[in-house]
DNA sequence: CTTCGAATTAGAATAATTCCAATTATTGCT
DNA sequence: AGCAATAATTGGAATTATTCTAATTCGAAG
């Protein structure tokens, strides 16, 4: 299991070549890192530019490939707002998203204990939910 | 207040000239019957052909800014699924969206009874929620 | 009727993402 | 190890939803 400790995310030599059935190739293993590095929710092309510093021949279409890869992996999550570029978060738990309107920096919350779907919407029975995605704008109150 | 009633949806001819301090042009109005008659989630596009029919001037891009005008005058809501193109909803009442994986159609669920955001999400105390946005995807059960 | 700001229009521009065809890397086999 | 088969990477072109621009038209107010 990967470390989703903040202060210490590996490095690429440090990933294994093999994650839940996914080969990691080299590109693959320094987008990870990327991704579980700065857990600041960053676009396909933020991705890019910082991948680019450790390996400056990756191209940008590896890069979506290779973060499309983990997302169908499950391995990393992609998250929308609105029509803005796709953001890419390492943090597997369950948790939804909040965008700060002021500077537009993205922030996790996580749901109460022992939440459940059913528990506050009307779906017709028999609805089989397999994916989710909650999305919240506005302004953070303490500063 | 305009009908939301599913068997009679108001005519452009039977649109007021201003709702809610937006004056109500043409093409306003054809734009609004139009995302008020068929309940679809239609994109801007859809919107765009159905309009044509009755008036076939009409641009996509006023269609773009009808729609704009609209959405930011809380009349009709924008919906979005990942990355597709975001789809127009004149229901305004607390709900949010279902996508069949299966057909792709778009329904709208509602929420259990007093059901609030704060009972479920463990939010920073002080924050504004001005927006949210939840979209599920799945199966339906019962065909 | 004229004026003036707002709305509409067609078409160009933008930007995120995907596609494509060629190359390169990796795996599995003998 | 050597080789075939498969998968991944690459750069660049293509796609597509949406926004922008500049010119025209509309409509309300005086």
């Amino acid at each position: 299991m990967i470390s989703l400790d903040a202060n210490s995310s590996p490095t690429p030599e440090e990933l294994p070549p093999e994650i839940d059935g996914l080969r990691m190739t080299k590109q693959r293993r320094e987008v990870f890192s990327v991704v579980l590095a700065e857990r600041d929710h960053p676009t396909a092309n933020d991705v890019f530019s910082r991948s680019q510093k450790r390996m400056p021949t990756i191209s940008l279409a590896t890069v979506y490939n290779c973060l499309e890869a983990l997302v169908s992996h499950g391995l990393v999550r992609q998250v929308n707002f609105d029509r803005e570029p796709s953001r890419y978060c390492p943090n597997l738990s369950d948790h939804c998203h909040f965008q700060d309107e002021k500077t537009g920096t993205i922030h996790d919350v996580v749901f109460k204990e022992g939440v459940n779907l059913a528990d506050f919407l009307e779906l017709p029975q028999g609805t089989e939910v397999s994916h989710l995605e909650i999305s919240l704008k506005g302004r953070i109150g303490i500063n």
